[in-house]
DNA sequence: ACACCGGCTATACGTCGGTATAGTCTGCTC
DNA sequence: GAGCAGACTATACCGACGTATAGCCGGTGT
């Protein structure tokens, strides 16, 4: 359950960044203090400094860090996309401060990576269709991706919904129940899709 | 275009309104400070608080002018749901204010009317379907409005991926069509769907 | 003409948070 | 054991921001 603590990783150092990913997810990046944080850890501010440089390194390191044990994660899982295409599951510890980094908008390269991924996994999937879809994949992967993510930055909401904290077995339970019946029920009909497609083509050249 | 700019609203107290929804929206609440609302309303910071008392009730004052144009708009566009759920192209300039008040947690409001509106239209889509679906209509529909709310608060990411301002003709057109072909082209089949559901009931009394 | 009131401004206060700096302590090397 | 390096702390500085207060100014009713 606990994503490999990285031996040699009981450094004040890492207690620094560790207690900066927790704030940092909890209060989002503006409301996290350098004091909050050093406190966390049980240094002094000072010390986050004389290790970090400034707030903002400090959340870069914090990037770097997540970046590596995410790619560390996802080739252990192999290349199968999770059921549902639900990253929530995946993200544990880190899933508050990668919704706050992507709500907050400076998680481009991980997002960008969904993207690639998500590429590829359609590109896979699109083989058994008979017409191409009129939308470069790119688009449509950007879309997917920020889809998948959804129920991660939105957590809050998505678990007053539910009736079930997202982390929880319960809310696991039920998020998975609710995607797997979403991804496989489509809102709309081959001929509502088409119908709703002319509109748009007809809007268009003129 | 113009979202009805209310007559009688070129009041200070009007303007300070709409530039508090633009600096939220720009910048996130944290962030948005009262003196360069002042600033962009073209008063004094005091005026500010004289008409709103704190920079919390100001907010709420947005909040509730946001409900209210809201459910305006909503009426007046009578009851069928956008082309492929889309919430996006309707809250036009009151977008960036709305993904900040979703991602940063106090839209609660206005997600629980999302979700009540989705289960009422997922309850009629329902009608025509052989078997139930096992998960209670309240969740299917938080996890289906996050999704839907997706790209209005991951905009910057999913332009990033289209290539595209999310409010330009070319960005909505892309959009929509990304969204209609999601929508109408399940990612999982029926068969991939039962497979995993039945493992999730074998994981689940144990 | 005068008083009053609400919209409005100028200015000040207290706090908080990032940053800077000087100094302490611990462990290692020669 | 002297000296050095680096981890670590205490303290101060400075700007920014929310908030508070006192007062101005123009219109309105009598």
């Amino acid at each position: 359950m606990t994503t490999a603590p990285d031996p040699a990783d009981l450094t004040a150092r890492a207690r620094i960044r560790d207690a900066a990913l927790r704030h940092i997810g909890e209060h989002g990046y503006e409301r996290a203090t350098i004091r909050g944080i050093a406190e966390t850890a049980g240094v002094s501010p000072g010390l986050v400094r004389h290790h970090f440089g400034s707030k903002q390194a400090l959340r870069e390191a914090c990037d770097e860090h997540l970046m590596k044990t995410m790619h560390r994660l996802h080739e252990q899982a192999g290349q199968q996309p999770p059921v549902g295409f639900n990253p929530v599951a995946v993200m544990g510890p880190y899933r508050r401060y990668l919704a706050r980094a992507l709500s907050e908008g400076w998680a481009s390269p991980f997002f960008d990576e969904m993207v690639r991924i998500g590429e590829r996994w359609l590109a896979e999937a699109d083989k058994d269709r008979p017409e191409p879809p009129d939308v470069d994949p790119r688009t449509r992967a950007a879309v997917l991706a920020a889809m998948a993510l959804a129920p991660t930055v939105l957590s809050q909401l998505v678990e007053r919904g539910m009736g079930a904290g997202i982390d929880s077995a319960e809310g696991q339970d039920k998020l998975l129940r609710a995607l797997l019946d979403i991804h496989s029920h489509p809102l709309l009909t081959p001929e509502e899709a088409a119908r709703a497609r002319a509109a748009l083509d007809r809007g268009r050249p003129g």
